[in-house]
DNA sequence: AAAAGCAAGTTCCAAATGGAACTGTATGCA
DNA sequence: TGCATACAGTTCCATTTGGAACTTGCTTTT
């Protein structure tokens, strides 16, 4: 996640975590467990990647679920369809990380509430599917869209307009060059030839 | 994770994908939901952080797993004491989002497994319980903790130093300042009176 | 110093997850 | 045109997950 240079980080929890209070009442003593990923951490990068990622999902799941039912996965394909409409259920796996039986699942219930359009049906699966969100699906989206918005921009207020612009910058390199450096293990991998 | 800028992003998948291949052989025509997800998305930010975990976790813990049998959340507790000696199974559940029953067992099998040290038995949990690694839960972490660097590097390979120095200042303000931004949700919580 | 309160850890069990096998469609090749 | 391959989507089922209730032990109150 991010890169060694004299900090360090431990990674990756679940990307949401569904017990955790996280009212930032105190959290006053003890978590030198915090101090530590942060500051003494061979990879001090992916754990700040992987604990904003915590910090941010978390809630916000936590109250679509409360409030409209869904679970994460599913609000996860309406969220990927009101952004790339007509995408397939394969689309959102590759950019979201969900295996296509999950998503097959969760596009069945979305389309059970009515909130994606019903597909011709193709039994067996066939070939790729173009997804469409429904009406429903859409105002549902245009709902909810404004908290998770909301919500990173509560996350940038420590920073200036022109360091989120740079943020934006770095993480964007970051993400276009991962044709690059993603996939490349199992790290017994070695040298390509 | 993002802050809304200009691009946008969805977010959150699950922090690791299983079944994803990754590899990045082509990934040539096809994901343009990818493309919509970076430069058209209301929580840019956001989108980038989780798909960043996503490229950087998967591998590594599918590696992890195939090699040594363990779990993410086990594999986490591992990590966790590594940096922080003596930390208890609560203060990982803060910093990783893992619940606490699903540290629990996994502290077990650890323990079965000799990586951590044996906890004097306390049958029904009692107090905070100060954990600790093993010679060999150590060993292990030495002999991992390089693939998690080296992903990290090969992660970070587009930034210059500079950049990435800037990156990790930039990131770092975001976390230190989660107290102010974290669990502020629901969105409809309000102004606080 | 008993009682109440609280927090860490464990157990239980219903639900969700995801690997593997399968179904069905499209595409490439002979 | 027929066959083989590739691949999207689904189903199956064993494993894992995580909310809720419970146990235990520290800490505060009176």
């Amino acid at each position: 996640m991010l890169l060694k240079q004299g900090i360090s980080a431990d990674m990756s929890g679940p990307q949401t975590a569904c017990d955790q209070d996280f009212g930032k009442p105190d959290n006053g003593p003890g978590p030198d467990m915090l101090e530590a990923k942060l500051w003494d951490n061979p990879c001090p990068f992916t754990f700040r990647i992987n604990y904003l990622a915590l910090l941010y999902n978390t809630p916000l799941y936590n109250w679509i679920h409360d409030t409209y039912g869904l679970k994460r996965p599913e609000y996860v394909v309406l969220y990927s369809l009101a952004l790339a409409d007509g995408g397939s259920a394969r689309d959102i796996s590759r950019t979201s990380g969900f295996p296509k039986n999950t998503l097959s699942r969760a596009i069945k219930r979305l389309e059970l509430m009515g909130l994606i359009e019903a597909r011709s049906k193709t039994p067996g699966g066939g070939r790729k599917q173009a997804l469409h969100l429904s009406d429903k699906g859409r105002a549902l989206f245009n709902e909810t869209l404004p908290a998770f918005a909301a919500q990173e921009q509560r996350m940038l207020t420590a920073l200036s307009q022109g360091e989120r612009q740079m943020l934006f910058e770095l993480m964007s390199k970051v993400v276009i060059a991962a044709n690059d450096w993603a996939g490349g293990l199992p790290p017994e991998a070695g040298p390509t030839n």
